[in-house]
DNA sequence: CCCGGAACCTGAAGGC
DNA sequence: TGCCTTCAGGTTCCGG
């Protein structure tokens, strides 16, 4: 499940493999991908394009093209972008681009839940995301504001998109455990001690994924066939059983927001505050 | 404004 | 062995 280490080595994999191309034709197997306009419009739009340059946000995959447009993509949850001979013939290829030096990217995506827009300004589709949680003007001050303000289960303000780009299930799960917090606790809730050491770990969880060239759960593979290691080194996502590598409590998964979340009863008490921090 | 839940999808896994 | 149900979760939309 691509979140901002697996995106972000997807961008940093496939830059030098297509920037300088151009796209010559499309096969659109999955008309449905195509988000803002018809699929055909699309194909018209995006063909005689050059790809000038990769960007990341949040978890979107952003190619700049030479006329100003961006090709923007979204995996969701099964997604993954191949550039291996012969991705073209595979099932669960939903949309093929076919390059000008005769190479093709393959948009794989087996639950079809993936996205994509083609669009004049990126901002139309990324405007409304939150700040880059691993960028240097991103503060912990910044985080502590953000997440302060509101009164839901951290876990999902961590999810939240708006509040964070680029978070999602497993690396909030991990950020959590590293921080030992409870991931039912209000967000409005945390310390100042808290939300200090909630903002280390995230930033740690993000570093270490990107590391690891992302995590690979399920269907997420790199664009040449390789997978992640980050899952390798994750403590509690996706461990429901198995004893805490702290403590040796068997790790608990309760849903929060329809989402499995994993944690140590032990190492992530929950322990409600009785008074807020201050705001303003 | 803010919260929680449904819908979109299909392969994998578990139950009987 | 095989059918059926449940689970997986990022995002958007909707209702309270």
């Amino acid at each position: 499940m691509p979140e901002l280490p697996e995106v972000e080595t997807i961008r940093r994999d496939l830059s030098p493999r297509i920037t300088g191309k151009s796209f010559v034709a499309l096969t659109l197997n999955w008309p449905k991908t195509v988000q803002n306009q018809s699929a055909e419009a699309f194909k018209q739009g995006l063909i005689g394009q050059t790809i000038c340059g990769l960007d990341r946000r949040g978890k979107y995959l952003i190619l700049r093209l030479a006329s100003g447009d961006s090709l923007i993509l979204h995996m969701r949850m099964s997604g993954s972008l191949l550039v291996e001979p012969g991705c073209e013939s595979d099932p669960y290829t939903r949309t093929v681009f076919h390059l000008d030096d005769g190479s093709s990217l393959c948009f794989r995506d087996p639950r079809k839940l993936g996205v994509m827009w083609l669009v004049k300004d990126a901002g139309e589709v990324v405007g409304k995301l939150g700040p880059e949680p691993l960028d240097s003007s991103f503060t912990v001050a910044i985080f502590g504001e953000r997440i302060g303000r509101r009164s839901a289960p951290i876990k999902a303000v961590l999810c939240d998109q708006g509040i964070i780009a680029g978070i999602g299930n497993m690396y909030a799960d991990e950020a959590l455990f590293a921080a030992g917090i409870h991931p039912l606790r209000p967000a409005d809730n945390l310390s100042n001690g808290e939300a200090e050491r909630l903002y280390a770990a995230m930033r740690q969880a993000l570093e270490r994924g990107i590391d690891c060239c992302g995590a690979s759960i399920s269907d997420y593979q790199r664009p040449g066939g390789q997978t992640g290691t980050a899952q390798a080194a994750f403590k509690v996502a996706h461990r429901k059983g198995q004893p805490c590598p702290s403590c040796g409590t068997p790790i608990e998964r309760i849903p929060i927001r329809q989402r499995g979340s994993y944690f140590c009863p032990r190492c992530q008490p929950y322990r409600k505050r009785q008074s807020k921090r201050n705001k303003s």
